[in-house]
RNA sequence: GGGUUGGUAGCUCAAUGGUAGAGCAGCGCCCUUUUAAGGCGUUGGUUGUGGGUUCGAGUCCCACCCAACCCA
């Protein structure tokens, strides 16, 4: 056994003895565990221990077993099986767990005393060698171990783990530790995360970071968060989209460029939106909205097949039961909006603003939002198509008052050359053939902005006056394409730490 | 913002208006190949918060807080 009190003096703050503080609850359980920990100190162990060499994380050893070798393992206890004078234990992280054999007779009576002290949740180090139990289990036989961080509350229940939802995203830490289904939709977003970059890089795109902070936020209509600086003593926005600047970058001579981070939008917070959510936007010079779809197509079809390990997707429930098939295969879908409408009502085209309110009406929607007659047809497309359709469907020709930033199609001016990626019954990309006449877009900006010029980004106009390429761009909501390629029904159990309400 | 459901031991869950329980975890004892280890014993509660009704409230009523789901 190493350490001594001598390494411990961080522990406590001046003029405080270690283990008094931060004691807002005095139960039994917490009081247990401070006992041992000064029982560690008083064995002379540190009980928060530093630097432990490693040969292999937890999940590595019986992942790649060798039998018979020395290696040097730490992690979390997180079973023990007592059975007198040997013990089993689990050590896990975020890698996966192994067994660990110790018996008193190999690590010696000191160590022996020292592992009495222990608890499940503690952290430790351990050296010895691989061997398989009776039972045909990898595990490691410890020669000695290592105290690295005492756990002062007690783990969540070992078989049910964390069920409370507040736990579970208010102490995200107790949900990954207990939960192996959690642990494994984080896994898949960190590998979808990573295989995205991958995917743009091997095609030469670059990466770029864009201000967060805006003084005029824009690419987007959606409500900011509103900050101030003090030093300039000026009002900042955080950013709602990264566009009006990925633009900037097209103008400057980047022509194959993406950000993917965060934005933030002040809007409701449901199962679907969190203040906080992760975009990937994109922007390719010289190309359309057409090779914008096929470059998603194929990104997301890689991603499938990398991280899910196929094209069908599949979501389950509770009881472990199928509730949805998702089919990605290649190729998907594309279908213009107005005949989409028109699957819905044949005749709809035909019909008056009067008579298309009163369908709704008959056929149970709510129209009373919508303002506008391209609402209520929106209305309709959002019910009756959207929220129905699973597999890929790339919608295109959208009518140009649903997106006012995009180029007109030059054949049917009432359209704009963009998709709407749906997926999993929600909207998961657009892809536009963007906009580059500066005059036209001034004039739209200036539109939307219904004459409050100091929404008007005059700057971003300005450097489009230089020229901007003519480009496709694409959006990718992270959050959203994560929750329908692991399974997820809400974006709380994509994101590690969603908002919550202050307690 | 509206509606529904929920909040009980560290965790997972019980409890007709009538003495708040179980499993796991913890604590004590036994056990040198277990894996939801096992056996025997045992501790642990301001029932989300604040009011009210009642002889008596976890349970009924009101307000508030937090969460999940649905709607806007």
């Amino acid at each position: 056994m190493r350490g001594g009190r001598h390494a411990d003096h961080e522990d406590g703050l001046a003029g405080l003895t270690p283990g008094t503080i931060f004691m807002e609850e005095t139960t039994e359980l917490l009081a247990v565990r401070r006992q041992k920990l000064e029982a560690l100190r008083a064995a002379g162990v540190a009980p928060f221990g530093a630097r432990f060499e490693i040969t292999s994380s937890p999940g590595d050893i019986p992942a790649a077993f060798v039998e018979g070798v020395r290696v040097r393992t730490a992690g979390r206890i997180t079973a023990h099986r007592n059975m007198g004078k040997s013990h089993f234990l689990d050590l896990s992280d975020s890698t996966g767990k192994v067994q660990i054999y110790l018996q008193a007779k190999e690590v010696g009576p000191e160590a022996a005393a020292i592992f009495e002290h222990l608890d499940i949740g503690d952290w430790i180090g351990v050296e010895g060698d691989t061997f398989t139990t009776k039972a045909g289990e990898p595990s490691v036989r410890a020669s000695s171990f290592t105290v690295l961080s005492k756990s002062l509350r007690p783990l969540p229940d070992k078989w049910h783990g964390v069920q409370d939802t507040e736990i579970k995203y208010r102490q995200r830490y107790l949900d990954l530790i207990s939960n192996p289904a959690s642990r494994e939709i984080f896994r898949k977003r960190i590998a979808i995360v990573a295989g995205i970059r991958r995917f743009l890089d091997d095609r030469g795109f670059i990466e770029v970071e864009t201000p967060m902070m805006q003084r005029i936020p824009g690419g987007a209509a959606a409500q900011p968060f509103q900050t101030h600086h003090n030093a300039l003593g000026t009002d900042l926005f955080l950013r709602i989209a990264p566009e009006l600047y990925l633009k900037r970058l097209l103008v400057g001579g980047f022509t194959k460029i993406f950000e993917l981070n965060r934005n933030f939008r002040n809007e409701g917070i449901s199962r679907r939106h969190n203040p906080e959510f992760t975009m990937l936007e994109a922007y390719w010079a010289f190309a359309d909205f057409e090779q914008m779809a096929s470059l998603v197509e194929e990104m997301v079809c890689h991603l499938a097949m990398t991280v899910c390990g196929g094209h069908v997707i599949e979501h389950f429930g509770e009881d472990g039961a199928v509730t949805k098939k998702i089919d990605l295969s290649p190729p998907w879908r594309r279908a213009r909006y107005s005949d989409l409408i028109r699957s819905v009502k044949a005749d709809w085209y035909e019909l008056g603003p009067e008579a298309r309110r009163e369908w709704c009406a008959a056929n149970g929607l709510d129209i009373s939002h919508c303002a506008e007659d391209f609402e209520v047809t929106q209305h309709v497309f959002e019910k009756l198509v959207e929220e129905k359709t699973m597999d890929p469907l790339f919608v295109t020709h959208c009518p140009k008052e649903l997106v006012p930033l995009a180029k007109q199609n030059p054949d049917d001016p009432s359209v704009v050359d963009v998709y709407e990626l749906i997926i999993n019954g929600q909207e998961i990309s657009p892809g536009y053939s963007e906009l580059n006449d500066p005059d036209i877009q001034r004039a739209r900006l200036e539109h939307q902005s219904g004459g409050e010029t100091q929404k008007l980004d005059g700057e971003f106009l300005q450097a489009l006056e230089y020229g901007m390429p003519p480009a496709g761009g694409i959006g990718i909501g992270i959050d959203r394409l994560v929750m329908m390629l692991a399974g997820a029904e809400s974006i709380r159990d994509v994101i590690f730490f969603p908002h919550m309400r202050a307690r």
